[in-house]
DNA sequence: CGCATACTGAACCATGTGGTTCAGTATCTA
DNA sequence: TAGATACTGAACCACATGGTTCAGTATGCG
């Protein structure tokens, strides 16, 4: 298996592990956002989610400027590629260990594929 | 955004936010064991490692089955597909956000080249 | 200037986590 | 049947987490 940076793992698992910071992710993803509007749209303190946004900060998924009194939060460098390749590898381990349904795998690819060249026809 | 489980993403990323954890998935991926075969390769109590088994049977991602004496421990049914959906989805969003970072990057890009031309005239 | 706004930090609280030890119980095996 | 093996559960520990309140500081605005 490939070598990870454990921590970085361990800290966007943990980031990603509470439904409040995936919230604040998904919001960040449509518009960068005060602590201010953060807070009032998860219904807690400032400081409440302060730190969250330090967790997610501390994973590099969000970057933070604070201009004059308003600190802005948007989405941050980093893009969960190494989360998502840990996970992946995970699934191929899964799916090896699992005889029978590699065969129903196959076959749903093998289906997919006839109802493919049906469709182009 | 498609609606999740919370509760079984909180789970399923708590578990792997431990480096621990992750290596058992990675070793039951290689071949089922013991409580006490991965107390061993992790050097720790069994009482410890059965606590780590507990939270990833939990998650979904390991399913255990006590035989006489042993209770063997393989990969669960979970194959962490909501994860990656999640996941992917960030991504999307992420780079939906920088397009227009793209665009700048781009333009400083042909700027420099511009400037390095001017320089080396 | 004076007040409202936006954040920051310390302190507190209940609960969870990652580990331990110790004292069992249940199951093999000689 | 005796002893070793494999697990289980309770209790404990230090520390992290998710939240709060309260008391600041710094900034914007009329």
């Amino acid at each position: 298996m490939v070598q990870y940076a454990t921590t970085r793992l361990d800290a966007a698992f943990a980031a990603l592990s509470d439904a409040t910071r995936r919230g604040v992710l998904e919001q960040l993803g449509r518009a960068d956002s005060s602590i201010t509007e953060l807070a009032g749209k998860f219904h807690m303190t400032l400081t409440g989610m302060k730190k969250h946004v330090g967790v997610l900060e501390q994973a590099g998924l969000v970057a933070t400027e604070k201009v004059g009194r308003v600190r802005t939060c948007k989405l941050g460098p980093r893009r969960l590629a190494e989360e998502v390749a840990w996970i992946e590898e995970y699934r191929q381990l899964w799916a090896s260990r699992f005889d029978e349904l590699d065969k129903v795998v196959e076959e749903l690819k093998q289906k997919e594929k006839v109802d493919g060249r049906k469709r182009r026809e």
